[in-house]
RNA sequence: UGGGGAUUGGUGUAACGGUAGCACAACUGACUCUGGAUCAGUUAGUCAAGGUUCGAAUCCUUGAUCCCCAGCCA
């Protein structure tokens, strides 16, 4: 995704370095396309593979990103994969958000979305070999007693059934498989090394018994395997050359290692019962990143699910794919970022704002821009010519569409005597540097005319209602007339947007600020609940829309057709609210706009994120 | 306390025994019909202490700090 030239990172390393010695061999041509380009060059294969317990947020998106781009940029494959392992936490609704949110992210699996639970069979035949070969065995202590005889760092594991005998243990096993056994009470575990220290290594279970109906395998099985047990397998059956996890599978990796090496014991020798040696990969971690003011793990980002705490689990606020899409982020904007961020296996943390910053950026090039005004203030132009029947007369203006991309071109905007400008952009006895409108003062009203104030009305309580100004017909489309001598005849430093009373809609405009009020929740007390903004969400109403805007931006599902997987991936229109920042269409819209909201939802607006501010940095800092 | 990792400006990341560089942020200035964008510039760093070497971010020793591991979770 990176238009400049960098190092290679720690991984391509390894890779450039495996594809210089031939170590995974080269891409066979086989029936499609794809694969008769790659032929005959070294395998690159990568995979993601989420348990689908929970959405995908912004981490999952580095190592999307990562593996994607390694399989793009050395012309291989990538796999998406579902670890589906533990039917007691995994659903459709998770397996159909993650395929959603892989899509939108661009991951390329081609016709890859493979399951961990297609290959139970394959791994049941395989730890039936481990026994016979005496590397595993069945274990019939609780789960509790296996804790308690965990041991420590100095004090070795034990249990009582590691010299069980292989008939014995074949048996049971095939009785656990057959559901002769309850929950719990035994488990298939590998004779590996109870003093190790490391804990994952003594004697690992391998075979839980779960009685529980699973969403790809139904009630076909009530054996499930664990993690490690199932991992490697996985990616030796896929033929993946590089498995690239996070830095806490690092303890991990000797057990990855000796699974397979378990299973290939024997298999090189000639007439051996079991076949030829399985494929082995290369398990490599690399580190998350984290986030400030926000939590990551799906365990908490369930729980704010559950408590209310957020509306679901795409809510804006979210840092989940699915609540970066609705907040209106751009998939490019995401992939650059994790991409930015690099590979390395230093954990890091990454500034919010350096999200905002990505997004802003490339929003910037893309976002049509348009005007609207969140806290109205009527403005009211005196010297504003009126029509035979008294009535304002509208003008129509040019407007251009985007600055930062001249192929966008113009539009028409009407202009009439009566407007709506900002509460902000007003202020009665301004503070000094502060040079938008105040009595007296001449602004420029963005593409339209320089106004000038002139006084104020206010209410009962003393507020300003109204302000009125004059225009001056020499600044027709916003420029500043010029003298004989081609210079402008005058200047204003401010320039402000509105929009026409007459003809602004109504739009419900959602602000969201951070969720937590600290870059770590939780760090002071323990408790990220402590540390939760209370004001992250300000809905506006009657805020004043430019009419385009209404008549143009619309919330679009796309229904994709992936891998024979029906996906529909919604997205609101990005625009630019010029001086305010971007903001996208909610799906809370309501049907008219494309959203799933009743008719009198209108128009529901999000902002992804201001614009930079220098004017209120300074002005707070005051 | 045992094992596994990590440590370079505010943040992220390069430099793989030979000039500590890049990006973001911050700050200055220029420009500007968005107090945006753009452009130019500035500030600022090798966890510590020893050692090896002509030369150390890099190699060695000792220490410090942080992260992960005692689920029938992944």
């Amino acid at each position: 995704m990176s238009d400049t030239p960098r190092t290679l990172h720690f991984i391509e390393q390894i890779i450039e370095a495996d594809n210089a010695s031939g170590t995974w061999g080269v891409w066979t041509p086989r029936d499609n396309a794809a694969d008769k380009l790659r032929a005959g060059k070294p395998r690159v294969h990568t995979r993601f593979p989420p348990e689908p317990n929970g959405y995908l947020h912004i981490g999952h998106a580095k190592s999307i990103n990562l593996n994607d781009s390694l399989a793009r940029k050395y012309d291989g494959k990538f796999n998406l994969r579902f670890d589906d392992t533990n039917p007691a936490k995994e659903e459709q609704e998770y397996v159909d958000s993650i395929i959603r949110d892989v899509v939108w992210l661009g991951g390329d699996f081609e016709d890859r979305i493979l399951y961990a639970s297609d290959y139970f069979d394959q791994m049941y035949a395989y730890a039936v070999e481990l026994v016979k070969k005496g590397k595993a065995y069945v274990c019939d202590l609780s789960a509790d007693d296996v804790s308690k005889r965990r041991g420590t760092p100095q004090i070795p594991a034990t249990s009582p059934f590691r010299d069980r005998p292989v008939e014995e243990s074949l048996k049971l096993l095939d009785e656990m498989r057959r559901g002769v056994h309850p929950d719990g009470s035994r488990t298939l575990r590998a004779k590996i090394d109870l003093a190790s220290p490391n804990f994952n290594l003594r004697d690992p279970v391998m075979y839980r018994i779960v009685h529980e109906t699973h969403h790809n395998t139904g009630d076909a099985w009530c054996i499930y395997p664990m993690y490690d047990w199932a991992h490697g397998l996985e990616d030796s059956i896929e033929g993946i050359t590089h498995s690239i996890c996070t830095l806490e599978f690092e303890n991990h990796r000797p057990l990855y290692d000796w699974f397979i090496d378990a299973i290939n014991e024997g298999r090189s020798e000639p007439g051996n019962p079991w076949g030829p040696p399985i494929h082995h990969p290369q398990q490599i971690e690399f580190a998350k990143f984290r986030p400030t003011h926000t939590v990551m793990s799906k365990r908490n980002l369930l729980k704010m699910v559950q408590a209310g705490i957020v509306r679901g689990w795409d809510d804006p606020r979210m840092p989940t794919i699915s609540g970066l899409r609705r907040r209106g982020y751009t998939a490019q904007a995401i992939r650059k970022l994790v991409d930015d961020i690099g590979v390395t296996k230093t954990e890091s943390m990454i500034d919010l704002g350096r999200l905002e910053n990505s997004v802003r950026d490339h929003l910037n090039r893309i976002a049509p821009r348009a005007m609207a005004v969140l806290k109205p203030l009527k403005v009211v132009i005196t010297n504003w010519p009126k029509d035979s029947s008294g009535m304002p007369i509208v003008e129509e203006l040019d407007y251009v569409i985007n600055p930062e991309d001249e192929a966008a071109g113009t539009r028409k905007i009407q202009f009439s005597g009566e407007i709506f400008i900002e509460r902000d952009d007003f202020m009665e006895s301004p503070p000094k540097g502060y040079f938008r409108l105040f009595p007296g003062n001449e602004v420029r009203l963005r593409w339209a005319y320089f106004v000038t104030c002139t006084g104020v009305e206010k209410n009962a309580a003393g507020e300003v209602v109204r302000v009125n100004c004059t225009y001056d017909p020499a600044t027709r489309g916003g420029d500043a007339p010029v003298g004989p001598d081609g210079k402008p005849t005058k200047k204003v430093k401010g320039t402000i947007h509105w929009v026409s009373a007459r003809h602004a809609v109504d739009a419900e405009v959602r602000l969201f600020d951070r969720l937590f009020t600290c870059e770590v929740p939780g760090d002071r007390t323990g408790n990220y609940e402590d540390d939760l903004n209370k004001n992250s969400l300000d809905v506006l109403k009657g805020c004043k829309i430019e009419p385009h805007v209404a008549a143009t931006a619309r919330f679009r599902v796309s229904e994709l057709q992936v891998a024979g997987h029906a996906v529909r991936i919604g997205e609101g229109d990005r625009l630019q609210f010029e001086r305010l920042g971007y903001f996208c269409v909610d799906p809370d819209s309501a049907t008219s706009f494309g959203g799933a909201g009743n008719a009198d939802a209108g128009l529901v607006l999000n902002r992804t994120v201001t614009l930079k501010d220098s004017w209120a940095k300074e002005s707070g800092k005051a």
